[in-house]
DNA sequence: ATGAAAGCGCTAACAT
DNA sequence: ATGTTAGCGCTTTCAT
């Protein structure tokens, strides 16, 4: 409380309102009345961010009744609580979200773990995210793995150090052990798994259509007359590598072809792998009529390659792939894929996320099958 | 303090010492020895952290020895010390990072504004920065103004209340006031701009070789004997399209060739406006015989475009544009380009960032040129 | 060598 | 309607 200017002490001063944006006070013993001069409690200059505790030292009423005031609380006079949010705003004043949400030991904050952001697909992905945790009023934090399980593991351990309310996951290519995830499951970490998923946790899943979208490419090629069909899977660890396998066999079969171990080979996703293929494949005594690369990019880099070796695509060599990008389009002849939605994985990874979170209820189920769509280009129209 | 067995009282209950990992009490006035019996102090399960508090309850220790054993401190036991450290490892416990930082006003946390992720640019320069920022121990948290300027702008309010350390900001094209930026940069937040920049505040700036490298592609095209040479640059407010266009400018001047209003147009990027501006320019009297594309994604739409009117690339039409991407490789014929290093300008503007940080002077200045590298392909050989 | 206590910004239970 | 206080996890004096 002030001093009074007539007694100089505090003792006997009261609060008596507020007058032209100043605080009235009143010394009780003295009967005087006066304002706090605003000299006394400047404003703070340079200083990144207002607190209520600033704001309430300006008004000249305590840091609940400034908290009430932000918040909207219903016990509080109007006049009050516009004079405060009038201040606030000309401080600028944001709460410190993270002081907010320590009690409540939630920090509106989710991690999201992925192999590479540079992937298009990953990009895409993230998009979708960002986009539902905005909505939600949460915050994102992007680890990369790059490909390693040790990364991983350390970026799963950042993110909870920074207590982020959940997690998003996509493995990364070498993960096959899963007791970090595990342990995080069974302590009620709110948690989802996307296109790298993990069957070894009951997680809710985000799977694409590996299974669906191999088939159809296959059946396709099976409907424009090649006979020989070849896959370049990726790491047999991988489940989509295996499902996107299955759905190959299972269109072979479907349709009588004969299955051939040589012509099926499982490789890293690298440019070298994808052109070392083709050439053994070229050597064979019946080289395959067509490929199946279950990466995009690696389906362009054999366009490239076998037009390199003179050979003509599609009446002599058909290539489909899966997962589109812009890249499948321009690519000469342009690309039959197996188009994902990446942007929409995110959407509803992160809707399902917030679900769980705000269930709490993280051991509920889930298996979402996105749907793709298969796109036909000039890469496998061996009839046109 | 425990409660003695025999007298019910803790009055006189001293800590003595630990036995099998449970913590052995005395009680002085009868000379009772027991230790807790773990059912009253069981190891919480369903808890996502674990926190100091936890371990020094288990360990019968103050929350003060725990929070020095575990940040090594001096002054401190070794016994005490280790004992602590094994426990926490055993729990798994990681520091709550916020509460830690809460006391220095920091979070270890910066935040980035970017237009797009999915960008390969700036997907590129998110990987450089999460990069160094993992180096340094902090953490990323990512937007997107998805060149909107009202989302840049609660983007960078929403990042402010996450009470991140510092700010890298890429502004959207839409972006032409700057006050929040300048504000927060006089409040002393820690602040780096990078690509599309901000000239108004004396932040820190990465830019590329805009300038340089549109010199060197038109020069280029000069020396191929084109000489009827467009540009598509991109709005005239951005800067980069400002400098590209200086350096496509000067490099006409200074070999003599008339510049034509008419082989000047500015865009919005779209693949609409540049298929728009061919059309325009092939009904122009002397249509231009190269085109500079300050945008590769333009400079690919063309190639295409143009291939499907027939005309003949780079004979009777060069092609050059502005920033790699395999999509420049893989189109035919395959564009020359100057390659901007998008990873490395994220490296730096972090690094940048870092420094400011550290050095608590948010008012250095720096201009770091990030070098690009003219890539020669087919799209503009026309002598070849 | 260890404990007690204050404080970072904020909310909520409890007073008045 | 408003103030007081405790407490979230942690560090850091200041005692002991």
């Amino acid at each position: 409380m002030e001093i009074c200017p007539k007694c100089s002490t505090n003792h006997f001063v009261i609060r008596a309102g507020m007058i032209r944006g100043k605080v009235r006070y009143q010394c009780k013993s003295c009967q005087v009345h006066f304002t706090q001069e605003q000299s006394a409690k400047p404003i703070p200059q340079k200083q990144i961010h207002t607190t209520i505790k600033d704001i309430a030292n300006i008004m000249g009423v305590s840091i609940a009744t400034v908290s009430r005031a932000l918040n909207n609380k219903p016990d509080i006079s109007p006049k009050t609580r516009e004079a405060i949010q009038k201040l606030a705003l000309e401080l600028d004043y944001n709460p410190n979200l993270f002081a907010k949400g320590f009690q409540r030991g939630e920090t509106k904050t989710i991690g999201v773990v992925i192999p590479n952001i540079k992937r298009p697909f990953f990009a895409g992905v993230l998009s979708g995210i960002q986009e539902v945790a905005n909505e939600r009023g949460y915050r994102v934090m992007i680890c990369q793995s790059n490909e390693s399980y040790e990364a991983e593991i350390s970026n799963i351990q950042g993110l909870l150090a920074s207590h982020v309310d959940g997690l998003l996951i996509s493995h990364s290519k070498e993960t096959t052990r899963f007791n970090q995830i595990k342990n995080l499951f069974e302590k009620g970490l709110p948690m989802v798994h996307f296109d790298r998923i993990c069957t070894e946790v009951d997680t809710p899943k985000i799977r694409q259509e590996d299974f669906e979208g191999a088939f159809q490419l296959v059946e396709h090629l099976i409907q424009q007359g090649y006979q020989r069909i070849a896959i370049l899977a990726g790491p047999p660890e991988l489940l989509i590598s295996q499902k996107r396998k299955e759905g190959y066999l299972h269109a072979l079969e479907k349709y009588g072809l004969v299955i051939q171990k040589d012509y099926m080979v499982h490789g890293d996703f690298s440019k070298e792998f994808a052109l070392a293929s083709l050439d053994k494949w070229l050597q064979l005594p019946e080289p395959p009529d067509a490929i199946f690369a279950i990466h995009y990019l690696n389906a362009v880099e054999i366009i490239q390659y076998a037009k390199k070796l003179g050979i003509a695509i599609p009446k002599q060599l058909g290539i489909v792939g899966f997962g589109d990008e812009y890249l499948a389009e321009i690519v000469d002849p342009p690309l039959t894929v197996f188009h994902l939605f990446p942007q929409k994985v995110g959407e509803i990874a992160a809707g399902l996320l917030f679900d769980v979170i705000s269930s709490k209820d993280s051991t509920r189920q889930a298996d979402v099958l996105v749907q793709g769509q298969l796109i036909i280009r000039k890469s496998s129209l061996k009839k046109a």
